[in-house]
Formats: structure tokens, C-alpha cells, sequence
DNA sequence: TAAATTTTACCGACCAGTCGGTCTATTATA
DNA sequence: TATAATAGACCGACTGGTCGGTAAAATTTA
């Protein structure tokens, strides 16, 4: 069989389940949880409400809880190309131009994947606040793990202030529209990983 | 005319537009923008939705707007007495401390009172994002004028890198349900002044 | 100062539209 | 020919918002 071009493209073709979940993914990060309503999820996939309930038989709260882990998964994986295979220093500022981009591609409606639902924890279902805390722990356990690999002492207190400073900025920055929030944090990296 | 004990007890009226902020505020604090809903407002003020639409004629997005700059008053009062006539570092760690009152208090409910509407910023009312933004200076601009006055150098510097980590760390612990993401932001206080 | 007028505050029935969710029927797949 | 998946009509509750109207202050006028 001969190839006459050189490109190949794989085209990864997401089920409807799928397709649910990367919507409300979208939808939760600049919404949050009472901000994204079902029927604008089915309306954007473009599938009547059936299938949702087919799928999620629990409906919204399952739906979301799927897109928190889901965001959560997709966004760590991000930060892990922003880090791998560099210093401490040069892949935090990475991993910060990665927020900055989002917010800046997105014309600031896309912050932490994952805050806007958490904030209102303590008032939603209580599934769906562990799964918002199951990913921050993720993200944290992740970024120790980096900074250890790198001789990093105190590397879990470290993670642990590193993460705080970033969601900190991230809200900021898109409460202000200003991504200097974000990027200014470049400046206490050496701080931090010194102290 | 005589007084037979020597407590005297003035008792502050709120008139009806008073109460309705007052009310929305707390509800924005725990849900957010989309999750308040001006019926529930009213039912917990106890008056009919004419009155909200007297007083508010551009409806809900005048009151939330309204409900915003006074919740960002009341939290700036309060960290005001933290801070006032102490050291920068002991007023610092006590204004934590009205953080972590404030979420343990309301079973995590309650979280910075600005941030659950501006994580929906983008999405929302220009004017409402507008109003956080200013909420968020006004505190900082606060803050730093503290540290100048106790002589800490990069004052600006400092207090925008004191409020990010504030912000970040409410956010995880509400998100936790655990206040240490907070309170253990008490050791970084002293890095941060010096560095 | 008394009467006339305007302004402010409040009331609640009602509106169209949307919410999350249920149900049954049809189609595709194995 | 079962089973999985899709389809959409339908539901009651609830959403933010509009409307015509009442009652009492505050202000103006006589």
C-alpha cells in the first residue's frame, strides 16, 4: 500500500459520554457548578436530554463530579509537559505560562479548572466537593514528587506553598483581568524554593 | 430620669434596602453569582419582590454589584482590628486567624466573600467583575500601606504576594475542609517580610 | 398652618422562560 | 433478538423580571 504524503493523522473520534464530560469540563471552569446548566451542555454536544440520563443516571451531580476529575486529569497533564526534563525554577515559570496562556487564549473566562466549582463547597453535594479535593491533592502530590526528583528539601511544605500562591494568582488574575497576578509569582519561585 | 443599670444598648435599625445587601452578601459568599437566587433573597429578608425592584431597579445584577463593595467593607473592617497596633508579623497571623474563625464558624461555608462571584468573572456583568477588582485592591492598597508603616521594604511587592497566598489558601481550605491549608500559611509570613 | 401635591416605600399577582428530571418510543449494535 | 444508545415530548418547580396599585411621608403651595 503506498502513502503518498508523508502525514498520517490519527483522528480520536470521543463517544457521547465522552463529549458530556468535555463540555461540562468547559463549562465548570468558567461557570461553575450553578452556572453550568444541563441544558446547555446537551446543547452544545448537540444530543437530546435522554442520552445524558443514560449515561449519568444520577444526572447533574454525577455529571459534574465525571468533568471535575476529568479537568483535573487533562490539567495535570498540561503542567506535566510545562515541567518535565527542567530545573525547579525554569519549569514553575513554565507551568505559570501555562495559566497565563489559558487565561489570555480565553479572554479570561478560563481560570483553575477546578476552583470555581469548589467555591461553593459546603453548599453542593458533598461527592463532588471530595472530588475537587482529591484533584488539588493530585496536583500537589505531583509537584512534591517533581521537587523531591530534584533534591528540593521540604519539597511536600514547598508543594504545598507553591500550590496556594497559584491558585491565589490564578483567581486574582481573572478577577482582574491582568495576568501580571500570575506572572509576577515568577519572582518568589527562588524565594520559595530557598527558604 | 434615672438608670437603673448601667448598661446602655443601641440597637441599629437596617432599613429594607440595608437588608436586602446584607442578605445577598452572605449568599454570595457561599454560592456565588449564579447560585443566588433573588427569590431566596427575599424569602430570608421576608418582603415581596416589588420592594427588591424599588430599590434595585436594574434587579439583580444592581444588587449582587451593591452586595459585593459591602462585603468587601465588612471583611476590611475586620482584618483591620486583626492587624491594628501589632507587629507586621502578629497581625498577619492573626488576620489569618480570622479566615479560619470565619470557615469554621460556617462549617466551611463561608469563604473569602468576593471570590465565589469573581470566579464566575467573564461570564458575568462587566460591572460585578469591575466591583471585585476594586474590592481586591482596596484590600491589598490597605495591606500595604500596613507594611509601610511598619517600615517592611517592597511594601507593594509584598502585600500583592501576601494576598495571593491569602486567597489561594482560602480557597484550598474550603475546598478541603480542613483549615490548615491556611493557617500553616502563618509560616511563610516571616520568609515573605524579609525576603 | 392647612390643604394640595409630589415622592418614596412597599406590596404581591403575574409573566415568559429555564431548571433538573422522568418517561416512553425508536434506532443501532452485538 | 436482546441490549445499549439515542431521541425528544413532557413535567412541575423555579428563575429573574414586570406590572398596576396602595399607603405614608415629605415637600410645596395657599
Amino acid at each position: 500500500m503506498s502513502r503518498p504524503f508523508g502525514l498520517i493523522v490519527y483522528v480520536y473520534i470521543m463517544n457521547t459520554r465522552e463529549r458530556l464530560i468535555n463540555v461540562t469540563s468547559d463549562l465548570i471552569r468558567k461557570k461553575g457548578y450553578f452556572g453550568t446548566g444541563i441544558n446547555e451542555v446537551l446543547k452544545q454536544v448537540g444530543v437530546p436530554k435522554g442520552s445524558l440520563y443514560h449515561h449519568f443516571p444520577k444526572g447533574k451531580d454525577e455529571l459534574i463530579r465525571e468533568a471535575v476529575y476529568y479537568g483535573g486529569e487533562n490539567q495535570m497533564q498540561k503542567y506535566g509537559e510545562a515541567l518535565r526534563g527542567k530545573t525547579a525554577e525554569q519549569g514553575l515559570s513554565d507551568m505559570i505560562d501555562v495559566m497565563v496562556d489559558e487565561l489570555l487564549k480565553s479572554n479570561f473566562e478560563d481560570g483553575c479548572p477546578i476552583a470555581a466549582v469548589a467555591m461553593a463547597a459546603g453548599t453542593i453535594d458533598e461527592e463532588i466537593r471530595e472530588a475537587c479535593a482529591k484533584v488539588f491533592i493530585g496536583w500537589q502530590n505531583n509537584l512534591e514528587g517533581y521537587l523531591e526528583r530534584r533534591g528540593v528539601k521540604n519539597a511536600q511544605i514547598k508543594a504545598e506553598e507553591l500550590y496556594s500562591m497559584f491558585e491565589g494568582a490564578y483567581v486574582l488574575s481573572k478577577a482582574h483581568k491582568d495576568v501580571k497576578y500570575l506572572s509576577l509569582q515568577k519572582r518568589f519561585i527562588e524565594t520559595i524554593l530557598n527558604s
